[in-house]
DNA sequence: CTTGATCCTCACGCTACGTGAGGACCTAGC
DNA sequence: GCTAGGTCCTCACGTAGCGTGAGGATCAAG
């Protein structure tokens, strides 16, 4: 009636563990066959194959091999609570990897945008978010996000170029000797204005942000070809 | 103007990294100091600083050393093919992670119902689990969560109870020798569908994978002290 | 009796470091 | 010049959960 006891081959393929793992499991002490033959063959009961079968019921639930050793060993021992912990440090580790995922589908956006996706482009991205993330809050972040989905990437792209011919306009303008408080000047600060506005949506707080990040942040300027001269014509414009 | 060498100690503090990581990364060709003083003393220059912080946000976004060393060192890299394939595992993990999470869930709910908390009624509730998951689709087991969560934990154990008296009833019944088909049991039947009902939501499919359950695991009638010939016996009744 | 499958133990490999051990070097104060 | 405390060096073992051989014994079938 009670089944014949199996030799580590067969336990292996029964229950799709390897042969090795169930030698490391006598090793650690985890699960030992209650016989041996004479030549020291393993010999596994029907009693130790339930105890496998609970030992990968607990793995599946993620609890290392030491928690499953004392989870069985141990007489008094309280579950729950070690679900809860686990549970707890699970939901972290989510939580963890959901906003590493965010961060990695923002970097994989900006580099499809671009179509050079060199290591030092990636390195400057990489910086880039960083760097953004310093100084804009979740929520503003969040908003921020949105506010690119609903706009679209085409119109993304022409307010890129928008910005580089406005920072060409302003280099001819400073190189022409103009005042910042001129009339073309201040045309071509309302065109910025409108730029500026489209990014922040009106949000006063996002365009601290902004403010706090160009003015603390020198290589953002690099990024466009700003000069320190340009940086504080355009300042004196905007005021 | 440019920055005074660091000794390792001092790169450590700077970054947050220990020495022992530093040593490492020289060990495995990642980052190895520009310069040693005549005693073997590392000197690390502003350069090497640079790629370690390269190196640092590279480690953030969760890829390996081995990966960033590639990514450093050969210069046709693609970098956008590695995030993207990164993503994907990484997606797939949090899914296999969440997945995980609400079955510790259910497990801490159900062990929270109970007050016996003991490592067989963990077992044996896993195993009810694992069964109950074999027996249902996602979709379905997604209906009753919700439903369960409609009626309520009281509810609920009210079900339980009733479901004792029945099988209590039916036992009696039995034993008197009564009909199945008598009216005394098919009143007991009828208080049987209106629980089946509830559980069910009246959807076919579910009750189909309820009854193929019912069948093919012996293990589930042992629960409630169900024995063969009340389940014979209960099985005319319902016809 | 041979042959191929299976079994045994021993032992190094992997990741990304932590944690000493034992000794050399550096800087400051006396 | 000497000492003391801090910092540096290399070497080497430990982690979790096995994978992957090496080299040899045992088993079951023909």
């Amino acid at each position: 009636m009670h089944s014949a006891p199996l030799k580590v081959g067969d336990l292996a393929r029964q229950t799709g563990l390897s042969v090795r793992t169930l030698h490391y499991y006598e090793e650690i002490g985890l699960l030992s066959p209650s016989h041996r033959t004479a030549s020291g063959h393993r010999m596994y009961s029907a009693g130790d194959v339930a105890r496998l079968q609970q030992i990968k019921s607990l793995r599946e639930l993620g609890f290392s091999l030491e928690q499953i050793t004392a989870c069985l060993d141990k007489p008094g021992f309280s579950p729950l609570q070690t679900i809860e912990l686990h549970l707890s440090r699970l939901r972290e580790q989510i939580a963890l990897e959901q906003r590493l995922c965010a961060r990695l589908e923002g970097l994989a956006h900006v580099l499809r945008a671009g179509e050079d996706v060199s290591v030092e482009q990636l390195l400057q991205t990489i910086e880039v978010m960083t760097m953004i993330e310093k100084y804009y809050t979740p929520e503003q972040l969040a908003e921020l996000k949105q506010r690119a989905e609903a706009i679209g990437p085409e119109k993304m792209r022409e307010a890129e170029s928008a910005w580089k011919t406005i920072y060409d306009d302003m280099r001819a303008e400073m190189q022409n000797g103009s005042d910042p408080k001129s009339e073309p000047v201040q045309q071509i600060v309302k065109r910025m204005r409108v730029l500026i506005d489209a990014f922040t949506g009106k949000n006063p707080e996002i365009e601290r942000s902004l403010n706090r990040m160009r003015q603390q942040e020198p290589a953002m300027r690099d990024q466009h070809g700003m000069d320190p001269e340009l940086h504080e014509f355009i300042g004196k414009a905007m005021r």
